[in-house]
DNA sequence: CTGCGAATTGGCAGCGCTGTCAATTGCGAA
DNA sequence: TTCGCAATTGACAGCGCTGCCAATTCGCAG
């Protein structure tokens, strides 16, 4: 059978507890006896039992990503689960993955159930989840460690922010060098906090280029690719068309492109358009798209570290800002010369 | 304080023991005494304790997914982590997911000693671990309870299989139907079960065809983008090149692409391309490829689904043929005029 | 040497649940 | 009504670990 602590003690010829001491790191453990304690383990091969151990010390060592589950699959959820996989394999934690619906009647009811049922020492929170107010205070609340990824900073304590609205600024700066004066914006779903950010970074790109903003230049979208063809539909049936489309993401902006391709225009002659995240999809298209790197992976690694900071002592963890950058590929280009098209 | 066993027991006017058989629905109980119970636990908001459940009850109501880590981030993983998930969550297990080196020195080590930590009830392995007769062989040994999911089913008895060689035949089948004769293929990378049996099945294509093998249409390649566009390099450099390529996966077929369209040719007029999987960004590619539709996220979970019924009972639990599709879409056509490009 | 505070180590109850097995109850046949 | 067997329920000892606190040892000043 295996080895319990009870045997490592044993044969290391001190007390559980000592042996508790040394797994758990703790301070006063003589060098000595805590070199023959992991040799006695080593030679037992023993590994403590988690459930033991948490039950014993009502923790769970459990982190658990909350997220939008149509969003589960997506490149961006990916990412961030690789990165918080490694902040907890070395902090010896374990990650949960929690899809909810979001648009469910009551979202904060259903994190409120998970973490009744899995009681995770800490929770991860992405948009919309991260946005939300009326959940972030009901975790206050009731007294639960979490950590945030979004770019709204106002009620988040833990996590990492990215400064969305300056990147979607500086995505219609670029464009704007490139002489385009028709720049379209297909924006993103409505609850996503990264909507609103993102458009008011159009925004201020335009009036930092002198370009008056035009209400029919900016449709709803979401983060679907097929968002992003129903917008440029939308804006392309324009009796005087954008010359660039800045879509939400690159999802849908991979859908821009794909309804451009189908009316026969070319990229980045014709039409130039910029997404937003990086992922690897963005890189893959023909041509390669122009979008903002969002370093989800290092998102992902430093939210975890910053909650299991909190989580180690309360007041620990902070709010991390991380860079974007603006990844110029070949799906933008000069504005073409203009003429009414269509 | 959160309400423990024992006060649903006292307020049911039952012992602790009837309280579990209930929440495990064990047989054994009266109607009207389980309606009590649960009455006393929805008035008590109860919740079982997860560790304590796992500690008494030698279980830990755990399957740990074993992936290859570099291929964490994969749409093939995400999508096969979303179905696993989906059983999981039903039955009242959880996920954990475990991206381990399949090249470290020695894989079979790091899964043996991933078990010994989180002590899973089940394993669900996908390639290449899937196809390592040696782990499988130790786990055996072990005893440890696992499904795969993988296109070889000599070794395996519980978890999903795929006709790969089959599908990959069809593929030729369709190219060599729309009049191309010269069908390369970019090869997956070694270690894969799937490199052999899509491998295997181009060749059975050709057979069918009456068209005969050419080593040179062959390149070793791998299942990512930059392997794509190194063997669309090799193969378009050639004197006489393909008028269809088909690549093991969807990551490289895009990889195909991208090589393809940076040399000013046409997809599909100067050059077909078929890729493998489906993933999403197969349809967000333009134009979309034409590929063979695997069903990962019903891959996932059946062999969850397998796994689970395993675990309850040796001897449950049996290998799912699931079906392929071939997606044709825009990115193969007829074979151009026979002329010696380059 | 001796005494004393600090450093180190040990003892043990108990975390909340399930497995085992014993006790009780229910029910149809005699 | 009574008996016997099956169905139902209960009692209780752990599962393997950590928290709490007591015991022991150490190092060093007096």
């Amino acid at each position: 059978m295996r080895a319990r602590i009870e045997d490592v003690a044993e044969k290391a010829g001190v007390s559980m507890k000592t042996v508790s001491r040394v797994f758990n790191h703790e301070p006063n453990v003589r060098e000595k006896t805590r070199l023959r304690v992991e040799r006695a383990a080593q030679a037992l091969n023993y590994r403590p039992n988690p459930s033991a151990r948490s039950l014993a010390g009502n923790r769970s060592y459990l982190v658990s990503l909350v997220y939008d589950d149509p969003f589960a699959g997506s490149a961006y959820i990916m990412e961030i689960i690789v990165g918080m996989l490694q902040a907890c394999e070395s902090m010896r934690y374990s990650a949960m993955l929690r899809p909810l619906e979001f648009s469910s009647a009551d979202h904060v009811a259903s994190v409120e159930n998970s973490i009744a049922q899995y009681r995770p020492d800490g929770l991860i929170l992405v948009p919309p989840f991260a946005d939300d107010a009326k959940l972030l205070h009901r975790l206050d609340e009731l007294g639960a460690r979490y950590a945030t990824i979004s770019a709204k900073s106002k009620d988040a304590r833990v996590g990492t922010s990215l400064d969305e609205r300056k990147a979607a600024g500086e995505v219609v700066d670029h464009l704007a060098a490139l002489g385009h004066r028709r720049i379209a914006h297909v924006a993103g779903p409505a609850p996503h906090g990264g909507r609103v950010w993102r458009l008011s970074g159009y925004r201020d790109g335009l009036r930092r280029a002198g370009i008056a903003y035009d209400d029919s230049l900016v449709v709803d979208g979401g983060f679907s690719f097929e968002a992003g063809i129903a917008g440029a539909k939308q804006l392309l049936d324009l009796d005087d068309p954008p010359t660039a489309i800045f879509a939400a993401n690159d999802d849908s902006a991979c859908g821009v492109m794909h309804e451009a391709f189908e009316r026969g225009l070319r990229i980045p002659q014709d039409l130039s358009v910029v997404g937003f995240d990086d992922t690897p999809t963005s890189r893959q298209v023909w041509p390669s798209l122009t979008t903002v790197r969002q370093p989800c992976r290092e998102m992902g690694r430093i939210a975890a570290e910053q909650l299991l900071a909190s989580i180690r002592d309360a007041g620990a963890g902070s709010l991390v800002r991380v860079p974007y950058e603006l990844m110029v590929r070949q799906s933008t280009g000069p504005a073409p010369a203009r003429t009414k098209r269509r």
